[in-house]
DNA sequence: GAGTGGTCTAGACCACCAG
DNA sequence: TGGTGGTCTAGACCACTCC
């Protein structure tokens, strides 16, 4: 039952290229194309499938990305003998959003949302001075009601429509949808990897039993519509005991 | 000295939106497009730098995704207040091509190649039955002669022409250079990030003064023109107080 | 309404691989 | 030699933003 790409809201993807892509996974999935077959050459595919050549290798292109088909120049384009799909963190995704991608169910423990003045190290980080108004959140989230990984975020409040914009932000609520509805939609984020040991608040907030590393991601967040700010700086402390963190890297 | 981006071999880049990538590049360093400018339209930008319209854009994403450029719909392109170009894990290369991309310079100590049989936790990773042969390759790499990240790989020996084809192998080769010239090159890797406590060997290994926890990454990389195979299993376990371990996360 | 980026097409030519 | 993927073009139409 891999349920890994029926997740995404595909139901009517955005582009032609991402809505070709879904149906030739579908196409692979029913067994049309069976794994180690190879695909009828592009032109012939394209034409099969009502789009144009372009169209049809940005979808294949991002199956290519996903493991599920291999292209050998001059001789053709195969179905993956295991066909699997992944992702990991060089995908943006909110926290929630992203444990709901590994099967599990998002939960959140601990909310807490304050104004507070930026201290020396965050405001480096998010480009203001000393002092300047920021929201602070707080929040531990859990997968499957177990706890795995406490988040602290840190947003100027400058970028916010109104100061006071995210007081009422619940436990229930992505905070990528709630800042891409005040109009400051994040698009990229840079993440430091720091291993690092918990301390005694850390291992309170995330029930854990032993002293073994965790790891924390920091990460700038970067807005979609400009760059001279950083729009959101994060510290979260996974338990990779808990927790899965994988990267796909791409050459 | 931003030498981000003047570290990649793009003298003579691969195709014609790398290169116009690259051309864009210099234009902005140069000032030509100052930060927070906007650009010219696309059609007209493409036809000034005698590309089709397709073609520039594929330049500008490039651009966009390295934070130098921003896109707003019916308003225009722009060039980032504060221009950086950044990359990290998710970018598939080899450690010594990252250690040097952070414009360092990369070296090797302690190299040692082996022929050994699968154990269970490894061949498990690899896809192969256990006992099967493996050539096994372990290192400590070096940044400015500090050691940095200590690296064990397994490569299933069936995948190699020859059994001994990596006997060769020395200090200042390139195991992602070797591996494509024989005819195995890598495309993609699934990088597991787990923190843990550095035991005595690594500590000697990576000359650790404290105890403090490493990243250790667990990579299994896929050749480019097959799936059914795991090319290569590695463990590489990251001091990260001497080398930033960076991802970058797009939405 | 005018101008911008977002998308898609049809077709061309090339480089590579196999028989 | 013939078929495949790799690349690039010219042009069209749409959706959005701002005046």
């Amino acid at each position: 039952m891999d349920t890994n790409w029926s997740v995404r809201l595909d139901t009517e993807a955005r582009t032609l290229g991402d809505r070709t892509a879904t149906r030739l996974r579908e196409l692979i999935r029913d067994g049309v194309f069976a794994p180690g077959a190879r695909l009828p050459a592009e032109p012939e595919l394209a034409r099969r499938l009502g789009v144009s050549r372009p169209t049809l290798r940005a979808a294949v292109t991002e199956l290519i990305a996903d493991l599920l088909l291999v292209r050998r120049r001059g001789v053709g384009t195969f179905v993956s003998a295991v066909p699997r799909s992944t992702h990991g963190l060089e995908r943006l995704v909110g926290t929630g959003h992203g444990i709901a991608l590994l099967g599990r169910r998002p939960g959140t423990t601990g909310l807490r949302v304050r104004h507070v003045g930026a201290d020396a190290s965050i405001a480096a980080q998010l480009h203001v001075a000393p002092g300047d108004p920021l929201v602070r959140i707080s929040r531990t989230r859990t997968a499957d009601e177990v706890p795995v990984v406490h988040c602290a975020e840190w947003i100027p409040a400058d970028l916010l429509p109104e100061p006071t914009a995210l007081d009422a932000f619940g436990a229930a609520d992505s905070l990528h949808d709630r800042l891409a509805a005040l109009g400051l939609p994040l698009r990229q984020a840079v993440a430091r990897l720091v291993p690092v040991l918990p301390d005694a608040d850390l291992r309170d907030r995330l029930d854990l039993a032993s002293d073994a590393p965790v790891l924390l991601l920091e990460q700038r967040h970067f807005p979609a519509t400009r760059t001279d700010r950083v729009a959101l700086f994060s510290r979260h402390w996974y338990d990779s005991g808990r927790i899965d963190l994988q990267v796909v890297r791409r050459g």
